[in-house]
DNA sequence: AGATAACTGTGTCTTAAGGATACTGTTTCC
DNA sequence: GGAAACAGTATCCTTAAGACACAGTTATCT
């Protein structure tokens, strides 16, 4: 069992698993963890992750930054609340498809709902990176498609080499995100672009030739090749 | 043109494209844009992107911190600086694979090649997340990945959510991202999981199943699987 | 009931970071 | 040879995270 002195109390995200039995002498909290993320996820959502510091999510729920440090061992964990709250509790594994069965589409259901929630929290990619421990939600969240990916007929390692596949292209397909992806999409890059065009002859024919309709779709398009890719395997597999 | 009073020359990334043509006056400048970049990555490197500051780097080089800034705009500008000396020149397109000559062996390679760069510097991914603007090698990356793919038979706008997607799939597979995957790699994620086993049944019974191998080979797996999803849309799209 | 221990929220201080600005010394062009 | 343009420095400002001691509040124990 994890007690608040086990190794699982040390560090963060102790708050957000449950741990730290409530107190019961003392006056009563006026705050909240819950509370507490609220306010940083909206800050965030409406100005960016920048702009979330302690003394400013302290000032929005009129309170001193340092009574936040009463139920938030750093902001390492307040980042951690706030990603747990801005992912939201799954959806049900068996339904999330509607009447459908099979696990294309409700894999497919799946990555859409994860494409939804995240577009919803830019900030998320960023945040999301490099070694952290999860929160209940983001477990729930890898716990569905795991449970939807069971009958699949992949084994154990490429199922969960597909999920975090599929995280991983929402992060990529990111609307706010241009990383790797078109040189032209800001007028500054596109200037550079074209003040080198010898140096980069086939993307500057790309950029003369479809100025627009490049960007979208590529999620939708990248989920198809994907999936495609897993049942030609399995296909390959079955012969 | 591109001036250094035009529009590329404000915010970031002048230096990084040659703009500021060299002065004569003055004395001869001790310091380089690619000295203070090689530094910087070094300590990224070994110690961490978080140990790179303006302090340290300068330390490194035995000047003062402000005597940076006659060489960067500001701390924007030596991250990009960063990743560009990181990210390297790319390969020639046509000799990428040996003697290969099909897109997919050459892509192929292209993500091998890009992947044994992202994982000497394992800062990469969570610097290149946001808008930002692209340096030289890495627009030549991309340059290079557009010229392999452009007899492949895919539209533009697929040959660009590709490669995208090719670049993304690399920064989701790097061994230091725990981003959506498996909730056991690190002991305290899996002592957590252990303690809500109810709560999450299939991951419990994954993690009880296999132990180790389950990391290993993501990449290779992911990269065969996308690339036989595109095969498969080019050949129902022939017939 | 009263003392005490446990707890909440606050005020103050420290450290480290990025960056602005004014200065001293140096080099080259007019 | 003077003046303009430049390199590196010293000092100051702002903002951030967080440590710490304190005052007020509440339940428990004697």
């Amino acid at each position: 069992m994890v007690t608040d002195s086990g190794s699982a109390g040390d560090g963060t995200i102790a708050l957000l698993w449950g741990l730290r039995e409530g107190p019961t002498r003392g006056p009563k909290p006026l705050l909240s963890l819950e509370r507490i993320a609220r306010a940083a996820v909206q800050i965030a959502d409406t100005e960016g992750i920048a702009a979330v510091s302690m003394q400013r999510v302290a000032h929005d729920l009129d309170f001193t930054k340092m009574s936040l440090y009463r139920y938030v061992a750093g902001k390492d964990e307040l980042i951690a609340a706030m990603i747990d709250l801005a992912v939201g509790e799954p959806s049900d594994p068996a339904t999330i498809a509607g009447d459908a069965t099979g696990w294309r589409p409700r894999i497919e259901a799946w990555v859409r709902l994860l494409g939804e929630t995240w577009e919803a929290h830019p900030w998320l990619p960023g945040v999301t990176m490099g070694e952290r421990v999860m929160g209940p939600n983001e477990v729930g969240w890898t716990e569905v498609a795991q449970a939807i990916l069971q009958d699949s007929g992949l084994t154990p390692a490429e199922r969960m080499g597909l999920a975090r596949m599929l995280g991983g292209h929402i992060r990529t397909t990111m609307s706010a995100s241009t990383a790797g992806t078109q040189p032209w999409t800001s007028p500054l890059q596109a200037e550079i672009l074209r003040d080198h065009a010898d140096r980069f002859p086939v993307l500057t024919a790309l950029a003369a030739a479809g100025d627009a309709p490049l960007e979208c779709g590529d999620r939708e398009f990248g989920l198809r090749v994907i999936l495609d890719g897993v049942e030609r395997l399995l296909a390959e597999r079955s012969a």
